[in-house]
DNA sequence: GATCGCGACTAAACCGCTTTAGTAAAGCGG
DNA sequence: CCGCTTTACTAAAGCGGTTTAGTCGCGATC
């Protein structure tokens, strides 16, 4: 019942145990009657290599980890990790190795990240000061950043957010928006402050308004959702001091703000303009189609996965330039006061 | 330079290599003097338990595989994986599970399967004649299947497919469409056939044609993206041929149908209705938001991840009763000819 | 005819952990 | 003070592979 071993197909087939190692992995330091045979007999009982003995002797699993500062329930709403895995997987499976999701377990990211029989990680969105870029380093663990600071450890892969975020900004003010508000990302797991994307983002809307002279924008922060979207719309100032555009950093959050405000008896974007950021798939079929900021993300995990690659045959990898961000126009922005003037306020 | 091993750990705190080990996994088993000296030392050198030693000595990895049968970077465009994982996170988390994504490797899902150091896969969509399969079963990897059909071997959980497939059909019916066209869904690995789930589908509409005493509809496949759904709409027939209402067996395919068809110079639903399946989560944010049939795709990898765990503790697990489908009505399906006017009751 | 080299194959060490079987010392009742 | 049970800890045997360092036989070399 139990597993075939190596030493089972050893003796079926006469030989020893490192004859039918050779078999599998160097044929050539074997004769190839032999070879043969011992091929014949292993598949004749089912064998296969236990995985786990292999990486033990090996020193490596051919596997590699997606380190995810969140729960996967969560976070697979959100389709950027799709696109992103969909970039991550492409060169996996070029270079035959397999892709680990490693979420925190108990909520703790550095017990996952001992747990877990890999040969490198991919990181996501970790601030520059969790705890856990210390336990990877102190386990030496070769790791690539995606949506992080580089640091001497570990190298990053960035797209260019803070000019992606002053591009939409931009294209605001040009449309004469004046009254803004700016929808971030959540804060990081342990709350006390902004991921390094949400602070780059924010950076590019407040230099673009700052250099309109405008005053501050009106600042909330939500989830990757839709609804969690709507729900910080619903927070914002009405009547007089209603924005007239808002800002947010993700797409799904956007498509919800849009949704919030239908909701509320306005119209996008004649009284209300929005922009989203990252153009996932379904931006471009909502309806108004969305306004947003394009990142490469499928682009972002290939180039992650390469520098991995790269560390992992002991090579210096360096943080490649940010990644080029474009603004998409859509039909969810326009001038202010559109075609339907508002009356009063909407209270 | 190289990873702190138990055996450092033990010289360090001048103990046994056993101790060490039970101060981690028994310590009841110790003096707890000497529980907190061996923790304390271990902590102070960084060490981790090497992951692969671990899972050779325990017989268990700690990790469940998911098997897909197509490229990461094609099956991760459609939302049903994203929603699926994080029925499997949900629970996995709760287990102290991981989730090891397994595609095909070089094209072989059985190599796949050996390489992968797992105690159980959950599988997606194969065809019961698919040689991993077999494979598995030689291997004595523990195995639930998801919209497969189940065997002696494997436990199976599925939706009602039919069913909501008949569902869509009659509510198109009541409407009073008489020409329809199905889009399907990709055939199987080896092109040689459908997937269970797309014979599911099929026979659920074309009962449901039958019963009406309908012409057969004019079937083509797709794949499950925007952009394959939008060409196949493109090789309908047209004029006075034309279907007024497609079923669609996804809704990425039934959005790119509905784009295609505006692109067309049709209007979605006064020229063609539209029904999809899945409702995934931009489903009711498209426009005209998609009428569509909704599966529980979150409480699929729940059950599965359940079957899978009961399975990994011996139990013997039956296939439960198909999860229960709804169609959802919204605004992309109408009486054909343009009336918005419901003939009839949608049952 | 002894030596060398080479091809084919193997014994045993090793990877790093868990766990069984067992030892030494301490506690304890009689 | 002796045997008996506990308690605290350890030596060594796995787990299932890979790999180093040989061994063995045999035709070629000188």
């Amino acid at each position: 019942m139990s597993r075939v071993t190596i030493t089972d197909v050893a003796v079926a087939a006469g030989v020893s145990k490192t004859a039918v190692s050779f078999a599998f992995n160097n044929p050539e330091k074997l004769g190839s009657a032999t070879v043969e045979r011992v091929l014949q007999v292993a598949d004749g009982l089912g064998y296969a290599p236990h995985p786990a003995a292999r990486a033990l002797s090996l020193r490596r699993s051919g596997t590699i980890g997606v380190l995810i500062p969140q729960r996967l329930s969560t976070v697979f709403a959100n389709p950027f990790l799709s696109e992103l895995i969909q970039g991550l997987g492409e060169l996996c499976e070029k270079h035959d190795l397999s892709l680990l999701l490693v979420p925190p377990l108990d909520g703790s990211l550095e017990g996952a990240i001992r747990q877990a029989s890999v040969d490198g990680f991919v990181s996501l969105g970790l601030s520059p000061d969790d705890h856990a870029l210390e336990t990877l380093r102190r386990l030496g663990i070769p790791t690539v950043l995606v949506d992080s600071d580089g640091s001497a450890d570990h190298p990053a892969v960035n797209v260019d957010d803070e000019g992606g975020a002053a591009q939409a900004a931009r294209h605001l003010i040009a449309l004469g928006h004046r009254r803004f508000a700016i929808i971030g990302l959540p804060p990081t797991r342990d709350q006390s402050r902004l991921t390094p994307t949400t602070s780059r983002r924010l950076a590019g809307y407040r230099a673009a308004l700052d250099a309109a002279a405008l005053p501050p924008a009106h600042l909330v922060t939500a989830g990757v959702t839709m609804a969690s979207g709507a729900r910080a719309f619903d927070t914002l100032p009405r009547g007089v001091q209603r924005p007239t555009a808002v800002l947010v950093m993700s797409d799904m959050a956007a498509i919800g703000v849009m949704s919030a405000a239908r909701a509320g008896g306005l119209e996008v974007p004649a009284d209300i303009s929005v922009v989203g950021y990252d153009d996932v798939p379904m931006a471009a079929y909502t309806s108004p189609a969305l306004t947003t900021v394009r990142q490469p993300i499928v682009d972002k995990g290939r180039v992650a996965v390469r520098m991995l690659i790269q560390r992992l045959q002991g090579k210096a990898v360096d943080s490649p330039p940010p990644l080029k961000t474009t603004l998409i126009v859509r039909a969810s922005t326009s001038s202010p006061g559109g075609s339907k003037e508002v009356v009063g306020d909407t209270e």
